[in-house]
DNA sequence: TCTATTTACGAACGCTGTTCGTGTCAAGTA
DNA sequence: TACTTGACACGAACAGCGTTCGTAAATAGA
């Protein structure tokens, strides 16, 4: 026997070949973004990529995502499913805090660009963000926090794990041009280094912190002043 | 004396007519872009639009500003423009801080979508952005914080005040069809009473919490409680 | 007055998200 | 088994986008 090689139907049996193609759904076009995604950043995620890398045209994924910004919180929720939920401890429960936004924030970076798609969109409620939400509360509140402020801590660490997240997506961009960055914070030092010194005393002993090395530095910083002021009432 | 109705050359003299056109400029661009996005949001905010209400073509444009983004970073330093730096009080750092902190918001979400876009864009350093850096690290170091922390926290807040900038404005922008939203509000609601109550308890039990009327209470929470964290050490 | 340099911009390129209408298949019904 | 129905697939097209190119006009310098 001979292995069987796919060949193309003969062009006169085009009528009425049968696709057989592998059939289109919902998770297959996220799982298919997703890995563009992250391969190509954001700027490539475009529903004519995701249809090429399905082997069909764009119309065809409109039966089963209304729009790209659907298609982008599917993306964001089918992230959120990966995380785990602790059990709150009330003894721990500054270390659980800090450690759901940091694992919040990885997973978001996994994926280039979704942080700012994210941010950009109004608040997403799928079932894995649900999840999340219900998980974080529930460690706030075993911090002995009212309901209200429970919620509002909530929320201010949402946001801002998602702009640490897209402003950190930023520079490690797959779609990044890399002499151009360099270009950038070339001109930037420059420009700091052009101003009168001492007109801006404060920021030009600083600008040296701002290097991307300092940048989970300053994430941890950010958590942890702000779970101190939670815990202080 | 009839009133003389501007008419077009003769198309013989076309060849030889003076435009005597207001010339264009980065300010003169600036500006009518910031019109632009303040009346009609940033999904308007095209080169093409901005051109159109300069009544000359997209192309013009490119010879007072590299591209889209370098707009965008001009407008958001002449907004910041507007805003006045405080002078260090000890006795008042914290206070200050804060209002520095609501008066960037507020000069955001004048113009809808601005923060949107800052946030989606590198770190921005126009002369105002500088000052403002500069006022706020000046105002830090007054509180008695080292140099690192000042620097850090100044990052921090910056990064939740785009943020949360960018989420608000979200909701009034122009462009936002009100249809829709109603739609997805009423979706949501529907959403969370179709869970079941007693696996999603806490975010049940805040979701009123979350609406458009509690805004400022959250960003003020989130901002009082960060400093706090702050003053704590 | 003549040349060199900047500014203006119509036209075009290649891309985008989305919709329409048609085609094709699978399951249900008579 | 034959026919209908409904869901899915998708080629083609629309209107718009950011940006570049080449040329035309206007200004500045010699």
């Amino acid at each position: 026997m001979f292995p069987v090689q796919p060949l193309p139907d003969p062009p006169w049996r085009s009528g009425q070949r049968k696709p057989a193609r592998r059939p289109l759904s919902r998770d297959l076009i996220v799982d298919t973004a997703l890995r563009l995604l992250e391969k190509e950043g954001l700027d490539a995620l475009s529903m004519r990529r995701v249809a090429q890398a399905l082997d069909t045209g764009p119309a065809s994924l409109y039966a089963h995502v209304r729009n790209r910004d659907e298609l982008l919180e599917l993306m964001f929720d089918r992230v959120l499913g990966t995380l785990e939920i602790p059990e709150p401890d009330p003894e721990r429960w500054r270390e659980q805090l800090k450690a759901l936004c940091l694992a919040q924030i990885q997973a978001m970076l996994a994926y280039p660009g979704l942080a700012q798609a994210v941010i950009n969109a109004m608040i997403p409620i799928g079932p894995n963000a649900m999840r999340q939400g219900e998980g974080m509360l529930a460690v706030l509140r075993a911090g002995g926090l009212s309901e209200r402020d429970a919620a509002f801590a909530f929320d201010a660490l949402g946001l801002y794990c998602k702009a640490y997240a897209a402003e950190a997506s930023i520079w490690r961009s797959p779609d990044l041009d890399h002499a151009a960055m360099a270009e950038r914070a070339r001109q930037m030092t420059d420009y700091m280094n052009s101003l009168p010194p001492n007109a801006f005393p404060n920021m030009l002993a600083v600008g040296p912190l701002f290097s991307a090395e300092t940048a989970t530095d300053r994430l941890h910083f950010a958590l942890t002043t702000f779970i101190a002021g939670l815990a202080r009432g």
